[in-house]
DNA sequence: ATGAGGAATGAATCCCCAC
DNA sequence: GGTGGGGATTCATTCCTCA
């Protein structure tokens, strides 16, 4: 219940942190040639390069179990799909990064943009990434109760679970699959990219451990910050825009007192160019 | 309403055929380092160039405007999926081919199989490829009609649908979206890979003109020759198992049986190794 | 005939243990 | 120590059996 905001370059704030102090990154940086206004927009060209550098940092702040989620979607243009994800991906594997699983984010709500020529766009890749090919997981803590066949208890404990290779299992709960749906927030229009806080909880529930870190380094309006109170993960974001760890700060101390309304003040701490 | 089936290389038989004849290929190659026993499985490190060699000849019998949708999924091992869809990827773009778009194969009914430290793996890639970024598409063959919020008429025609940019547009249909959900069909139990034919009849709605002509030179168990014979269009299978293509024979003759009980007999070409 | 209930199965992956 | 067999996972759909 506690989070850090950062304004700053997130290769140079992230140099500021403690190794080895975060158990999971999710994120959702800007995509190449988009958003120029607001970020810049890196060059298709540089993406690669750029992901592999901030990805540097980030390998050393983050624990040797932890493991980040990024989301990343290419556009099309004159018809052809950009291929900057692809060349990404393997560069992030050169780099020595373990790329765990492909997860699909489906967004049923998707508006119908795009060309009339192609089917609407309605799914973005979360690409998984780890230090090795056995990071921590929980592929049940959003997973939900199993129904047997016949039964009509709700599905408690069947006699098909047990333990397995000596690794705990939640009984009873099946664990989820590798894509998720989630609606996407039309009511985050102080930022140009929305990124649902239940796609964040869903990632953090995956790959963050209870009472775990969890970083953001393109924070943006810190949808991530908002899963991370509402499950009592410490909250690390970094943006390089002023006015939207601004909005980021508002936002996470209104979900602080609605998540604990009777409660005093939060530990919150601050840092960064905007102190 | 029209089939061929041919038993052989299918390098070797796409050799044979006539050139810009093909105005739509829909394939499940086999995986690398999968199906080994039947199929003698590509080594992960060959795959990219064995794509882009039976592409190659592909490109030949392809009309201009048609395109070709692949499904590959790759593996997991040691924790890390496999990066050879990814560097097939940029091979066939190398090239010379154009990626139109990635499509998603959801599975509500994907087994629990996998490791049950990862999310259960529920759906799978249709890498869409074409000749050049505008190929023939209908991207509302397969939608479905538009229900505006309140209207209960069943969705014929609303005040928002218009010519959009000279093109011709379905009135009152909506455009599929990019991620297809189809169960997998597990009735197909002579043939390893199933391949549902309704995925097949999606992916022809959406490249394949009225009356055309469908490729698919892993033709398996002719799921794609289903959704033709279903659909109107002419069916080029092409697989390498002689067992396959006596089991694809059988089951279209039963098909366009099912389609047509009370015409005559049907136009049907059988050439290739096995004839 | 009809229906409820049970068993079997599938483009998988990893761990354990025997040899 | 490398290799290979066996077990666990736990969903949707199928066929089959029995009432």
């Amino acid at each position: 219940m506690t989070y850090e905001l950062h304004h700053g370059d997130c290769i140079d704030i992230m140099a500021s942190l403690p190794a080895e102090s975060v158990d999971a990154i999710v994120t959702s940086p800007p995509y190449a040639e988009q958003r120029k206004s607001t970020y810049g927009g890196i060059p298709e060209k540089d993406y690669p390069a750029w992901t592999v550098a901030w990805m540097a940092e980030a390998k050393r702040i983050l624990k040797p179990d932890g493991s980040a989620i990024i989301n990343i979607r290419p556009h099309i243009k004159n018809g052809q799909i950009s291929d900057y994800t692809l060349r990404t991906r393997l560069a992030l594997r050169d780099a020595g990064w373990n790329e765990c699983e492909e997860l699909i984010w489906h967004k049923p709500s998707s508006p119908p943009l795009g060309s009339p020529q192609r089917p609407r766009r309605s799914w973005e890749s979360l690409h998984w990434f780890a230090k090795h090919g056995k990071p921590y997981v929980d592929a049940k803590a959003a997973g939900k109760p199993i129904k047997f066949p016949g039964d009509k208890s709700g599905g408690q404990s069947g006699p098909h679970i047990s333990q397995l290779n000596g690794l705990r299992q939640a009984p009873g709960i099946a664990r989820v699959t590798d894509a998720v749906t989630v609606a996407t927030d039309q009511t985050i229009r102080a930022h140009p990219a929305p990124y649902p806080w239940q796609l964040a909880e869903w990632c953090g529930k995956l790959i963050c451990p209870q009472g775990g870190t969890i970083l953001d380094p393109f924070s943006g309006s810190a949808s991530t910050g908002v899963a991370a109170i509402r499950n009592g993960w410490h909250y690390i974001g970094i943006d390089a825009i002023a006015e939207y760890v601004d909005m980021s700060r508002k936002r996470l101390d209104a979900e602080q007192t609605k998540q604990a309304p009777t409660e005093g003040p939060f530990s919150c701490t601050e840092t960064g160019a905007n102190k």
